[in-house]
DNA sequence: ATGAAAGCGCTAACAA
DNA sequence: TTGTTAGCGCTTTCAT
C-alpha cells in the first residue's frame, strides 16, 4: 500500500507511488528522472508514463536535504529610491530571474536593512537555504563582498571590487567610462564643445569612474574641462541646482550627467528658464531608466546591458556551484547609448 | 564522534552537533528552537550558549521536507514593460519581501510566459517548493486565479476577481474608482469644469473601473463628460494623440488619466504645443510611478498604497497558511492623490 | 522536562 | 541495467 488514497487533500505522488504504478523500483525511477540514459528504452517509457499519469514531480525539499542544494540564488532586495529615476534593479532581476530560471535556479528575494548591507545573508547561509548569492551595491566601502568572502559564500557581483582588485570573487560590471565616452562624443558630433558633466560627490567611486569618461574624451579632443563640472548628491533637486549654476557661471550648450535623476534636473531647470532639451540645450543621462524613455523629448541615456550581466552572473554561478568548482573571470561590458529628443 | 573536524569545507552544526556540545539529546535542542517553554531555563540557556558557540541554524531542506512547508511564497515576475512609465512591481515586490520576511517567509520568484500566465505555476506546485503564491494581474480574462483555485493551490490574488465576485481565494486590490474621483474632485476644486479622461480600451475592467470614478464625479456635479473621453493603449504615444484630439475637439482645461504612461503622453502634447503644464493645462495621473515624481514640474497622480497591499496579502497567507486554514475576506484599500505642479 | 524511535522523500554508493 | 541499503537533518509521537 503506497497512500490512503481518497483522502483530502492528497498528498503529492511520491517516487515511491510512482516506482509501484510502473513496477520499478525507486531508484530506477530516480534515475530515469536525473540519469535517463542509465535505463533501457523501454522502461524509460514505462517509468515516463507513470510519472505523466501521477503528475509526480520530485519533492523539493527531499532533494534539496539529500543533495544539499537549493537550486535557489539569494538577491538581496533594497527598495529603489522614491524620488530618483532609478529602476535598474527591476530590470535587473527581471533579466536575472529569467537567465537563471533557463539554468535551473529560482531567485529568492530577501530584505536587507539599509543601515548593515550584510543583514540577512548569514542565516541564509547557516540554513543553507541557498546555493549562492548575486550581491549588488559592491561600490568602495560596501562590506558585502569581503564579508561574503570571509564566510567562504558562493556568490557573484554585480559590480567591481573596486577597493580590491585582486579579490577572489568573480564579478560582472558596466564601464561607465566607456559609457560617459560615447555620451560626450555623441554630443561633440552634434557640433558641441562646451559640454558639463553633472555627477556625484567625489567618494562615489563609480561616479568618479563615469566622469573620468567624460574627462578623458574631453581632453582627447582637446577641450577644457575646467568650471564644466559640478559635483552632487544623486537627486533632481541636486541636479537641477548644479545645473542653474553651470549655466549661469559656464554657459554649457551640453549636459552629460552620471544619471538620468541628474538629467532631469537639469531639464528642471531649462524648463524654469524655457529653454527646450535638445534644442536650446542637450542634455544624456545615465541608465536609460522608465523615466529617459517617457519624458518629453526623451531623454538620451546611456544603457546597462542588464540582460548579458544576467547571463554573465549566472555563467559565473554555474562554475562556482559546478563539480568541480571554477571562479570565472571578471567581466566588464560595455554600454551603449540610445539616443532620444534631448540630444 | 559527530563530524569530521578540519575537513574543508566544513559541513554547517546540526542538531546533533549542538546537542553533544550542550550534553542533551537533539530533541531538546529542537525544542529549545522551536518550542522553548518546555525546556528548564538553565537548560535553555546552555543549548542557546550551545547554539550561539556554534553558529547553528536550523538545516531547512531538513526542516521543509519533516514539516511540508518550506516559508516561501512564489510570486511570478514579469518584467514591467519597457516604454512605459509603470514601475508599480518595483515597489510593491519591495512591500512584499519587507512584509512577508517579517513573517517568516521568503518571496521565490520565477519567470512567467507572457502568453500563458499559468506557467511555471504548476511545477513548484507539484515540487512543493512554495508555501502559497501572490497572484497578481489577476484581470479579467487572466485564467490564472481560476486554475490556481482548481489546483486547490493556496493563493492570495492582488486585484479583485472581477469576473467571479464570489470566487474563494483572498484577494487585496485599490479602489481605481475612489482614486480617480479623488483626481477628478482635486481638478473640480482647482476650477477646472471641463476635465477629459483617457484611459484603456474597453476591455480592461481595470481601465473601465477608474473611469467610473470620473464619470460618477462629474455628473453627481452636474457636468457633461461628452465627447471629453477617450480610450487608447496604454503607451505614451497613444496618449500623446488622444490628447491632441481632445485639445483639439473639445478644448478641456485638465486631464484625469488612467495611467502615468498616458499623462506623459498628454505632457508630451502639451510641450509640442508650447503649453505648460500646471499653468495651462493640468494633469494629472495614475500610479505615483517614478516618472511622476521627477518629470518636470511634477505630476499629480493616484498612489496605491503598495505597503499596505502587501501587509493585508500577508496577512491573509498567514490564514490560508495557519491551523486551521482561515479564508480571509477580499480587502478593497483606498489609494490616494500625490499633489504636484501640474495640477 | 527530557530522551528514544521513526520516518519525511530523495539520491549516493554499492550489490546483483 | 536494475535493486538494496543507508542516511541527509529535522520534527512528531510516544515513553520515561
Amino acid at each position: 500500500m503506497s497512500r490512503t488514497p481518497g483522502r483530502v487533500p492528497a498528498l503529492p505522488p511520491t517516487l515511491a507511488d510512482v516506482a509501484e504504478v510502473a513496477g520499478v523500483s525507486r531508484q530506477t525511477v530516480s534515475n530515469a528522472v536525473n540519469n535517463p540514459d542509465l535505463l533501457r528504452a523501454d522502461t524509460l517509457q514505462r517509468v515516463q508514463e507513470a510519472i505523466d499519469s501521477l503528475g509526480y514531480s520530485p519533492n523539493r525539499a527531499a532533494r534539496n536535504l539529500r543533495t544539499r542544494t537549493s537550486h535557489l540564488i539569494g538577491l538581496r532586495f533594497a527598495p529603489a529610491q522614491e524620488g530618483t529615476a532609478n529602476a535598474l534593479m527591476d530590470r535587473f532581476v527581471h533579466s536575472l530571474v529569467e537567465t537563471s530560471s533557463a539554468a535551473g535556479y529560482h531567485v529568492l528575494l530577501f530584505p536587507g536593512d539599509p543601515q548593515d548591507p550584510t543583514t540577512g545573508y548569514d542565516d541564509l547561509l547557516r540554513s543553507t537555504a541557498v546555493d549562492a548569492f548575486v550581491a549588488t551595491d559592491t561600490y568602495l566601502g560596501n562590506p558585502q563582498a569581503a564579508w561574503l568572502e570571509s564566510r567562504r559564500a558562493p556568490f557573484v557581483a554585480f559590480g567591481r571590487p573596486w577597493d580590491n582588485p585582486g579579490a577572489g570573487h568573480p564579478w560582472v560590471d558596466v564601464d561607465g567610462a566607456a559609457g560617459t565616452q560615447v555620451a560626450t562624443e555623441h554630443l561633440l558630433s552634434r557640433g558641441h564643445e562646451r559640454i558639463a558633466w553633472i555627477g556625484w560627490r567625489k567618494d562615489q567611486v563609480i561616479g568618479e569612474d563615469r566622469r573620468s569618461g567624460w574627462t578623458r574624451t574631453m581632453r582627447s579632443h582637446g577641450l577644457a574641462t575646467t568650471g564644466l563640472a559640478s559635483r552632487s548628491d544623486d537627486t533632481v533637486a541636486s541636479g537641477r541646482e548644479a545645473a542653474a549654476v553651470l549655466l549661469d557661471e559656464a554657459g554649457p550648450t551640453g549636459f552629460v550627467c552620471a544619471s538620468d535623476t541628474l538629467a532631469l534636473g537639469v531639464m528642471h531647470t531649462l524648463a524654469d528658464r524655457g529653454m527646450v532639451p535638445g534644442r536650446d540645450v542637450a542634455v544624456v543621462g545615465f541608465d536609460d531608466s522608465q523615466v529617459a524613455q517617457v519624458v518629453p523629448p526623451g531623454l538620451t541615456s546611456v544603457r546597462q546591458p542588464l540582460e548579458e550581466v544576467a547571463v554573465e552572473i549566472v555563467r559565473a554561478l554555474e562554475g562556482l556551484l559546478g563539480h568541480p568548482p571554477e571562479r570565472a573571470e571578471g567581466v566588464l561590458l560595455a554600454p551603449e547609448l540610445v539616443v532620444r529628443g534631448t540630444s
